[in-house]
DNA sequence: CAGTGGTCTAGACCACCGG
DNA sequence: CGGTGGTCTAGACCACTGC
C-alpha cells in the first residue's frame, strides 16, 4: 500500500477496506459477486492476512460485504435506508427522512447544576454546569414527541447559545464538542405518561408512550451528553435495520 | 484454557469472553473498573494477545466493556442490559448475557395456511404452509416476553420438528433455513396489553408493553420469519449501542 | 518515562464448502 | 479433494496516556 501524503496517513486495513468499498460503488464488484479470496487480497495489497481480515471485518459490520465460511466474502443486495436506531444520529436527523414537515419548540433552555439532575449517567461534581433542554418535536404540527437534554458545558463551550428551534442538538455538539462524538447509547421502555407529558404531546395519561433514555459518548469515552424522550407510537414508529 | 469436554468445545476467545462477562456479573469487576491489560490477560489465560484482543472485541460490540487506546479496557457504567437492536440475533441469545435463568413455555406450535396470517410482510401463495409458533419467556420463573412468530416452511423445510423450548428459533433457523439468514427490521412501539397478552405475562391490561415487530431476511432477500413480541419493560429492557 | 492499546507480520492448524 | 474462511501463535513497532 503506497500512502504518498503523510498528512492523509490511514492505516492500511482502512486504506484496503475504502479500496474495496469504493470497487463495490463503482460496480466493479455487483451486488452478489464474491470479493477476491483473503490470499488474493494479502497478495494484491501486499500485506498480511491479518490485515486483510482488519478491513473486511470494517465492511461486514458496515453491512456491506458479508463474509461466509468456506464460501468467501459476498457483495451485499442494496444496501437498507439509512435508519433511525443504528448508526448514531439524532432524532431530528432520523425524521426529516420523512416527508412531513418537522418543528420544534423549546419548552425550556436553561443553564443548570449538575445536582439538579443526579441521575447523570456518570459522576459528576455537583457544581459542574449542564445545559437543559426541553422541546417538543411535531410532524405537520402534531406533536409526537418531547424531548429532555442535559449537556455537559464543560465538554461543548459555547453550546448555550444556539437556537435549537432552528439547530438540531447533534449539529450543534458536532461544532462545540471539545472531542469526537464517537458512541452512544439507546435503551427502550414502555411508559404511560405523565401528566405533563401527556399535556405537551395533547394525550391522555392512559396512553402508552415509547421511552427512549441516550447516552452519548465523546472519543475519550467522557459523557458528553444525555436525555430522556417520550414518543407517541401512534404517530412515530421507531424502526432499524440488522445486520447478520 | 484447559477444555475436558470436547463437546462443550468452544473457540478460546470466546471461553475468554464469558469468563470475564462472568467476573464483571459477579462484581469481581466492577462498573468502572479497569480490566486486566492486555498483556496481563495473555498471561492469565495463557495465550496470544491476538487472542485477548479478540475476546475483548467480543465485549466492546456487546457494549459491555470500552476500550481506550493507552488507558485501558473499562467496565462500562449502566445495567449490562443485552443489547438485542443492533445485530440480528434472537431474543433468546440476546437475553442469556443476563445472569438469570432464561425459561421458555410454547403455547402453540402449528402449521398454519399463509391465508390465516394475511399480515405477512410479503405477498405469499394463501396454500403456502407456516409454522405459527406462540410462546412465553420467563427470567427466573418471571414471564417477560410473549412472541408470535410465523416461518416460511418452504424455506426452513423440517424446522416444525424441533422443540423449542429448548431450542431457540434463530439456532434452528440457522440449522434448516435453504440460505443463509443476512438481514431484518425491527420496529418499536409502545402498547398496551391485551387480554390474551397480560393473561401470560401476568399483568393488568393497563400495563404498557414494548411492542417489537420483526422481519427477518435471507441472503436472497425474500421473508423466511416474521414475528411480533410483547415484552414487559418492568422486567426487560433494550438496549442498543450507536457508532458514530 | 513506563504502561497501555492499535497495527502489522508471517507463519500454523483447523472446520467448512463445493465439486 | 482443494479452496475458503476461522482461529491462534509469537513476535514487532508505533501512538497514546499518565505520571
Amino acid at each position: 500500500m503506497a500512502e504518498t501524503d503523510p498528512n492523509l496517513m490511514l492505516p492500511i486495513h482502512e486504506q484496503i477496506s475504502e479500496a474495496l468499498r469504493s470497487r463495490i460503488r463503482s460496480g466493479e464488484l455487483p451486488v452478489g459477486s464474491r470479493l477476491p479470496a483473503e490470499s488474493t487480497l494479502m497478495e494484491e495489497f501486499s500485506v498480511a492476512r491479518g490485515t486483510v481480515r482488519r478491513a473486511l471485518r470494517t465492511l461486514n459490520e458496515q453491512g456491506i460485504v458479508q463474509t461466509l465460511q468456506g464460501k468467501g466474502t459476498y457483495v451485499r443486495s442494496g444496501r437498507p435506508e439509512p435508519s433511525i436506531a443504528q448508526t448514531l444520529v439524532g432524532l431530528s436527523e432520523s425524521l426529516s427522512y420523512s416527508e412531513k414537515s418537522l418543528t420544534t419548540t423549546v419548552l425550556r433552555q436553561d443553564i443548570v447544576p449538575a445536582s439538579a439532575y443526579p441521575e447523570f449517567p456518570s459522576t459528576l461534581d455537583p457544581a459542574e454546569q449542564l445545559l437543559f433542554l426541553d422541546r417538543v418535536r411535531s410532524l405537520d404540527d402534531i406533536p409526537v414527541a418531547r424531548l429532555k437534554n442535559w449537556v455537559r458545558l464543560s465538554l461543548a463551550p459555547g453550546i448555550d447559545g444556539t437556537d435549537f428551534e432552528t439547530t438540531a442538538l447533534f449539529t450543534a455538539l458536532d461544532r462545540r464538542a471539545t472531542g469526537h462524538l464517537s458512541s452512544g447509547r439507546r435503551t427502550f421502555e414502555a411508559v404511560l405518561a405523565d401528566g405533563d407529558i401527556a399535556n405537551t404531546l395533547r394525550i391522555s395519561t392512559s396512553v402508552p408512550l415509547l421511552f427512549l433514555k441516550q447516552v452519548t459518548y465523546l472519543d475519550d469515552g467522557a459523557v458528553v451528553e444525555c436525555s430522556d424522550v417520550w414518543m407517541d407510537s401512534q404517530h412515530v414508529t421507531v424502526a432499524m435495520n440488522l445486520i447478520r
